[in-house]
DNA sequence: CTAAATTTTTAGACAAGACTAAAAATTAAT
DNA sequence: ATTAATTTTTAGTCTTGTCTAAAAATTTAG
């Protein structure tokens, strides 16, 4: 149906859109490491398969239909993270790269397959929502730990970063989704955190607490 | 490190060598659904990288590295075939299409990893072996039923053709791997048998009896 | 052994997707 | 309101993999 690299677009312009109106071709240039010349073609082609909305000067927001393509690539993507953690004892910072060449598979019997297979979870090994066949998918109540004050506590449900460091850095600490974290102070001068996970007490950077979901207790 | 198109031209090459010294640029065009100057095209690109010979006017022939990438791939497509009628539930007519994509996946532990999760399965679901990491694998003794006579018994172990039509014929006899079988006549004439399968007799073609693989008791 | 038929290669073109450099449009700064 | 800086688009090129048509080599037939 459309070739990787419009799924790699879509998907890309789909993760940028957020709530903005446009998303620009150069941000669109930097998340996928092309240059922005390479960008206006494609969202041309995108917008000709009416998956895009295109404004010369101005932007691209997926149409409807794009939003579908992108969610079902999504799904592909996350449901193949769950099987490569669950099934084959990848860890949660080793699944994303496999992942990306696993979500351009066509083949609806087989990621539904996979589904049952699973169990049909609804979220990921990063605590991210599984879309369903029609592109959707459960939103969670959560909290930025860094909004969190003293006293405050909750468990680990998700991460805004995902990359391999950050997750590595979890594991270090011995944070996973899942584990409890009470607020024990909070520091104005650099904004970080002493958090207490596992009966221990942390020291946590801004960069950090601003990565980190938390669901309240 | 190869792109899938040169994927698919080492394994054309490998499955078309046998005992050949050399495979003709019309065979691989045939069998890929190409036309002859891609094929030349694609030849000298491979003897470049050293993956096959190629002799102008006669033909190419995998190097040694390129039979340890044929191998390799072949390892992932029955592999992958093999997981998905185990774990997934397709039927063995249904997993080819799909292994095709999935074949082209690159990562050593993602294969290593399936491998181990069936269990180092030894045969793919259509009877053809694996390959081990080395592109080593078992060869079996087995004899085409069309080579045998009244009276003689074996276990249906291997097809030749193994083409989505043939796996449903087989499928509507009641046929499979494991299958008995007992040649109870054999008709001269259209070169047909009648072979016990199942305790019920059956009248098979010629076109039959040269694809089944059978095991002599 | 020569002529015809077949196979294979070459030459030139095209589509997808990417890049560089230059032009045009937009946005920011005096 | 101009000018300067930034962003975006256009124009032209490249690579990979494909195709058609024509030329060259090989094989088959007489
Ligand atoms: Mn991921
Ligand atoms: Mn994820
Ligand atoms: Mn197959
Ligand atoms: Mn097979």
């Amino acid at each position: 149906m459309h070739s990787i690299s419009e799924e790699n677009y879509i998907k890309a312009i789909y993760h940028l859109q957020g709530g903005k109106a446009l998303v620009s071709t150069n941000e669109i240039a930097g998340r996928m490491n092309t240059k922005a010349s390479s960008v206006t073609d494609m969202l041309k082609k995108l917008a000709d398969k009416n998956l895009a909305e295109y404004v010369p000067y101005k932007g691209a927001r997926l149409t409807d239909k794009g939003v579908l393509c992108a969610n079902q690539i999504i799904r592909k993507h996350r449901l193949w993270e769950v099987f490569l953690v669950e099934k084959l004892d990848f860890s949660w910072d080793e699944v994303h790269e496999v992942a990306e060449q696993l979500e351009h598979i066509q083949s609806q019997k087989l990621i539904d397959q996979i589904d049952k297979h699973l169990g049909f979870p609804k979220k990921d090994p990063h605590g991210d929502p599984i879309p369903d066949r029609h592109g959707n998918y459960e939103k969670t109540n959560k909290t930025v730990l860094s909004k969190l004050k003293k006293g405050d506590k909750g468990t680990l449900i998700g991460l805004i970063d995902s990359s391999k460091n950050f997750l590595k850095y979890l594991d270090k600490q011995h944070m996973k989704l899942g584990t409890h974290i009470e607020i024990v102070d909070f520091e104005e001068f650099d904004l970080s955190y002493t958090i207490k996970v596992n009966g221990a007490e942390l020291q946590i950077s801004k960069l950090i607490s601003d990565n980190l979901y938390i669901k309240l207790n």
